[in-house]
RNA sequence: AGGCGCUUAGCUCAGUUGGUAGAGCGUUGCCUCGACACGGCAAAGGUCAGCGGUUCGAGCCCGCUAGCGCCUACCA
């Protein structure tokens, strides 16, 4: 007898074997010893180095650790690679930080002692997130783990940069750019918030030059005015037409400006007429290029006015800019209105500074050759297969016709410096290296490029970068592509499409073949978890207080939908795992005997024995096939319900007379080999989901661990991990027992239910009268032992006519089965009379839709054959009950 | 402004090709029957947001309305 604790203690399991799996080097493909082994990879999402856990990761962590857990428990060579990424300017901005609080600037110490310092950064804070990933229970193979900024990686950056450089995609200009005036460089337009924003619409007036009178423009930015070269109105507009051509004098500055037409003026909004400001308004830009305008930059990387804006102006902040022109305008007489108005406006995404649209000169990545790659493996092979594949497809494939060109420098320290150098006279050279810079320059008198990357270059390269390319090596040729990427939405397009474009230019293939987009976890209110409302619930205090398992299916039955936390929901899994604890705890209590049955389900088995064998064989099935969905939420409710339903409800109860008999017997012995072995199935199923517990229990059995590894994996020392994770075998999908069972299960519910309704206490033994057909008489007589026990009844008899003693309380069951149980002196004619016509009711009710459903011509006619034959069966089986009630009222009457 | 999604039991969510609505928690009653009170047994609870349509039949398909949410966007 093998005794453990009533109560199922996380904390310890949790504890005992993260680092023996990871020291037995459990979590890395090469466990596998089967040459034919298939593949099955995943390269996680890298965290930023600069994070820490947060639901949304454990979400992620716990789908992909439970995929890759059923893989390899499957057979499959299964790699699931973790890794870091350097986060550019989040992480320099945390070294700027602690840099200030002891008295300087990043310029103080210049780029290379800078860079140094966030080394060291890396070093001593960086990566909490991997022990934090390691609490989660997730197999990843820590030998392979990479950063972004490894000198592999680094290495893959600059090769991929110069080949898109080679091929005319990637290119140095001059061009219109998101600046954050706060943290000093440009952004990509993804990395810029639009926000809503209550603002004022000022109303202009420009001047004519060669004549009176003026036009007005509406605009919210009134200082960038000082740049303005034009004034646009739409070429359809009948109230400008006559105007386009004519000379405007821009006050203030006293400039000449041309009104022009272009289509993209909507003549409904303001006045009709915009004022264009090529050099700090994406639009205007593209207006300027258009109408050949000249670029005025009147505000600076500060966001102060320019020289160019004259000696009244220069240096002035941008807001305060606006005042003075705005109070100038006053003074000429020139300000028409002044209106309430809200619009959007764009911030930096890291530090919410509003954006500064300004010309500068950037490297970009052109996207159009990219962009078609992506689509056309989209529209010819579906990939990447969305899941859920509504929306996201479109999400995906929308954003992609629409893209522009990527701005990829960055004006930071920390990154990927560009791999440009500059010839004294200016000639650019893009090198893989310093030395092939040199030679390709014929001089070794250059500069490097000052700027870095865009964070999220590296990441692009990111599921071939970490396989060791540009080599060719073997870990690349096994593992690419991935099998599937699983991430949050948020970053379909910063991350999943990017890697989808590098991977289809630089491999030939695809990265991955599925996208499995999960769901997001909300706080109780419906909102998104965020630091700064402070409303995220830490993963890693879920952990304690619940346990890891617990949490994991709590999250992974989030599945793709959005989802309002409800930690009574971690509670009922954290309940969960105690009964599995507990169940195994009975069969270990039971266990003595069981380890000498050679063979536990040979011969000729009983009802319950092939009825547990076909749920858990369906069970099997359908845990594989969802798995193989991503259907996360079904095979949470699918192990919940066949273990504590199944299992513990019914088959426990059903083998425990047997199971528990005081003396040893072979009968005994087998029931408990029976047991144990659906147990450790069950545990089996479960552990992709639940690591730990399962581990825990499965170590604890008596059993012959080492032969319920999985083939590759033999010879290795047992774990759950390895071993063979179960497949339906159809032989043992047995409906018929399923049937049985089922008549079996529903008199004892009904019997319960008549002793509930009539109030007899727990303890009172009951007889029990069944009358049924030959058919179901044989099953009751098999199991009568089994009923007796569960409805707690002293007697059973079973016969086919029933001749049952008035005074009993009576149900119709089924397959035309009638249950009494006799109650001499307890039953209340009245009241019992009163339950059955309730019964009655319900049954008419049914048969009344049916009689409507049936006597609908229509219905007949055109509904399957089968589905009328299945409603007329079920009104013959309601008439044979309600006549059955009717005799029982009858008799009581 | 467009696009998309959601609205099912008090709460959080499932609902597979249209065929008599499900789970967990909560609620009610009974229960120390030696695996488990983080438990057992039994039960109550729903005009599937509203309106209209298609169909023999709609939570599921189509249209409109309302509320909520998300994403994209070049109305200054």
């Amino acid at each position: 007898m093998i005794e453990i604790p009533k109560t199922y203690d996380p904390k310890e399991a949790e504890q005992n074997h993260y680092a023996r799996w990871e020291e037995r080097g459990y979590f890395a493909p090469e466990i596998n010893r089967d040459p034919d082994a298939p593949v099955f990879s995943i390269v996680i999402p890298p965290p930023n180095v600069t994070g820490s856990l947060h639901m949304g990761h454990a979400l992620q962590h716990t789908m992909m650790d439970v995929l890759t857990r059923h893989k390899r428990m499957s057979g499959f060579r299964a790699l699931w690679l973790p890794g870091m990424d350097h986060a550019g300017i989040s992480t320099q901005l945390m070294v700027t930080r602690q840099l200030k609080k002891e008295g300087f600037s990043r310029h103080d110490l210049g780029r290379e002692k800078f860079v140094e310092r966030v080394w060291a950064w890396k070093q001593e804070y960086g990566g909490q997130i991997l022990k934090q990933i390691r609490r989660e229970g997730a197999s990843v193979d820590w030998s392979r783990e990479r950063f972004t900024m490894d000198e592999s990686l680094s290495r893959a950056v600059r090769e991929a940069f110069v080949r898109l450089y080679e091929d005319g995609m990637i290119y140095r200009g001059n061009r219109i750019v998101n600046w954050c005036p706060n943290d000093q460089t440009v952004l990509s337009d993804l990395e810029v918030l639009r926000e809503p924003q209550k603002g004022k619409l000022y109303y202009l007036r420009y001047p004519f030059r060669n004549r009176e009178g003026s036009i007005t423009v509406a605009t919210t930015r009134p200082e960038t005015m000082l740049g303005d070269t034009a004034v646009a109105v739409n070429p359809g507009d009948e109230r400008y037409s006559a105007l386009i051509g004519e000379a405007l004098t821009l006050p203030l500055m006293n400039r000449e400006i041309p009104i022009v037409a272009d289509d993209f003026v909507e003549s409904e909004f303001g006045t009709g007429a915009v004022k264009v400001t090529p050099a700090h308004d994406p639009n205007d830009y593209e207006m300027g290029v258009r109408h050949n305008l000249e670029q005025i930059a009147v505000i600076d990387q500060f966001a102060r006015m320019t020289e160019a804006t004259g000696p009244e102006f220069a240096g002035l902040d941008r807001y305060k800019a606006r005042d003075l022109v705005i109070e100038k305008f006053t003074e000429l007489g020139l300000l028409e209105q002044v209106v309430d108005y809200e619009f959007a406006i764009s911030k930096c995404e890291r530090c919410k500074t509003v954006i500064e649209p300004l010309t500068s000169t950037q490297w970009f990545c052109r996207m159009d050759q990219l962009r078609d790659l992506a689509l056309a493996k989209l529209r010819k092979d579906g990939t990447p297969h969305f899941e859920p594949q509504i929306p996201y497809e479109k999400v995906y494939s929308d954003w992609l016709e629409n893209l522009r060109d990527w701005t990829i420098s960055r004006q930071l320290w920390w990154g990927h410096q560009i791999p440009a150098w500059y010839t004294a006279d200016g000639q650019i050279i893009v090198a893989r290296s310093f030395e092939e810079a040199k030679q390709k320059a014929g001089t070794d008198e250059l500069t490097q490029d000052e700027d870095v990357l865009d964070t999220w270059f590296s990441s692009a390269l990111w599921p071939f970068s970490t396989l060791g390319w540009p080599d060719e090596t073997d870990d690349l040729k096994t593992f690419y592509p991935t099998s599937v990427l699983v991430t949050a939405r948020d970053i379909i397009f910063l991350w999943v499409s990017r890697m989808m474009m590098t991977g289809l230019k630089f491999m030939g293939r695809e990265p991955f073949a599925d996208v499995y987009v999960t769901g997001t976890v909300l706080d109780k209110h419906g909102q998104r978890m965020s630091k700064t409302k402070g409303n995220g619930i830490d993963p890693l205090e879920v952990f304690e207080k619940y346990g890891v398992d617990a949490t994991r299916l709590t999250l992974a039955s989030v599945g793709s939908t959005d989802t309002r936390w409800s930690e009574r929901q971690v509670e009922s899994y954290r309940n969960f795992a105690n009964k599995i604890w507990n169940a195994a705890r009975f069969c270990l209590m039971n266990s003595d005997g069981a380890e000498s049955v050679a063979d536990p389900f040979a011969g000729e088995l009983p009802l319950h024995d092939r009825w547990i064998l076909s749920r858990l064989n369906k069970t099997a099935r359908e845990v594989n096939d969802r798995l193989g969905q991503y259907d996360f939420h079904g095979v949470v409710q699918t192990l919940y319900h066949f273990f504590w339903d199944d299992f513990c409800d019914w088959y426990i109860e059903l083998s425990k007379a047997t199971v528990t008999a005081e003396t040893d017997s072979p009968e005994r012995s087998t029931a408990r080999a029976r047991l144990i072995a659906v147990l450790e199935q069950s545990l089996r199923l479960m552990h992709p989901f639940m690591p730990y517990l399962t581990e825990e229990l499965w170590q604890k059995l008596p059993v012959q661990h080492a032969q319920l590894l999985h083939g590759a994996y033999a010879g290795a020392e047992p774990t759950i991990m390895l071993a063979s994770f179960p497949q339906c075998d159809s032989a043992l999908v047995d409906e018929r027992a399923e049937s049985e069972m089922q008549a079996v299960i529903d008199l004892v519910s009904r019997v319960r239910n008549i002793r509930s309704q009539i109030n007899i206490k727990p303890g009172e033994r009951i007889q029990l009268m069944i009358a049924a057909n030959a058919d179901l008489q044989a099953v009751f007589r098999a199991s009568s032992d089994q009923i007796a026990r569960l409805t707690r009844a002293a007697n059973v008899s079973i016969d086919g006519n029933a001749a049952m003693p008035r005074a009993s309380a009576r149900a119709v069951l089924t397959g035309g089965a009638e249950v009494a149980v006799p109650l001499e002196g307890l039953i209340d004619f009245a009241q019992e009379r009163e339950r059955l016509l309730r019964e009655k009711e319900k049954l008419q009710k049914e048969r009344e839709k049916l009689d409507a459903q049936l006597g609908n011509q229509d219905f007949v006619q055109r509904a399957p054959a089968e589905k009328v034959a299945g409603l007329r069966a079920r009104l013959g089986e309601i008439d044979q009950q309600v006549a059955a009630l009717e005799q029982m009222v009858e008799a009581l009457s």
